[in-house]
DNA sequence: ATCAGCACCTGTTGGC
DNA sequence: TGCCAACAGGTGCTGA
């Protein structure tokens, strides 16, 4: 149930115990969890692991051939390094390596994806820019949200202006720049704009630092919790006081996804 | 452009 | 205790 801090948790997990791995075959479990736009997955077998890292809330492993393995985890999806012989539940889908370990992605939902893909991947995946991209300036944010009728929480989970951002840290992040969720992402005054993506970077970094939120289950590829959790000031707290007034928090619907915030404190 | 509604799936939780 | 509905951190599609 990851979003950009658990994405990236995972991505430096795989990191430190992946590349170099040589991969012996691949097992498809649940034949949907492949892509269909995605090269055969078979062909993969006798190429190398040569880096992991983070595209928005894809895990990017490329392989020794320039192609690149992307994986979505959606709701529910778990990225392991096991012994081949164990068998996580839920297991959808397996890359067995030479050293006698594999790669597991297990995901009880089933809505998770992966994709092999030729090229550069940021050209193919359709996501906007990450939000911790340096290139993500106050005037380059400022374009983006110009003019855009939608609440500025829906804004912020669009994928396509902003790669990695998710319902936990949309709402954190408004929270902390004291903006209102409903706000129309293009009537943003120029302080609350800046005040909004500072936040939105503290948050993450943040989150980032405490190795991501566990509110359920999310683990990373070592099987360990993220500590964030215990910071949401107001994700998952509705009826609760405000840390900052003491009003309690509410909760409300905006496109169909539960939207968390003090009336007091977010004008 | 944008939104609601639904689809994809299964597990957990809260109310009665 | 048991059943059922509501809900879940995501995204993509359709039709309005």
């Amino acid at each position: 149930v990851p979003e950009l801090p658990e994405v990236e948790t995972i991505a430096r997990g795989l990191q430190r115990v992946l590349p170099g791995k040589r991969i012996e075959r691949v097992e498809i479990l649940w034949h949907r969890t492949v892509d269909a736009r995605s090269l055969a997955v078979a062909s993969m077998a006798g190429d190398a692991v040569r880096s992991v890292g983070r595209i928005g809330k894809f895990v990017a492993m490329t392989l020794a051939s320039g192609r690149t393995l992307v994986i979505h985890l959606r709701m529910t999806g778990r990225l392991t390094v096991v012994d081949n012989r164990v068998e996580p539940p839920y297991l959808r889908f397996a890359m067995r390596f030479t050293d006698g370990t594999k790669l597991a992605f297990s995901d009880a939902r089933k809505f998770g994806r992966i994709r092999l893909l030729a090229g550069r991947p940021e050209d193919q995946l359709g996501i906007g820019i990450d939000p911790l991209s340096p290139r993500l300036d106050d005037r380059v944010f400022a374009s983006l949200l110009a003019r855009r009728t939608t609440p500025i929480k829906v804004w912020l989970l669009d994928q396509r202006k902003l790669a990695g951002v998710g319902n936990i840290y949309a709402c954190e992040a408004l929270y902390r720049a004291r903006v209102r969720p409903r706000t129309r992402a293009g009537r943003l005054t120029k302080a609350a704009r800046r005040r909004l993506l500072r936040s939105l970077r503290a948050v993450l970094q943040r989150a980032i630092a405490r190795r991501g939120s566990s509110v359920d289950d999310y683990v990373d590829a070592e099987g360990l919790k993220g500590g964030f959790q215990n910071l949401l000031a107001v994700y998952g707290r509705a009826g609760q006081p405000c840390r900052r007034c003491r009003t309690p928090i509410k909760r409300i619907e905006l496109a169909q996804r539960g939207t968390f915030f003090c009336p007091a404190c977010q004008r």
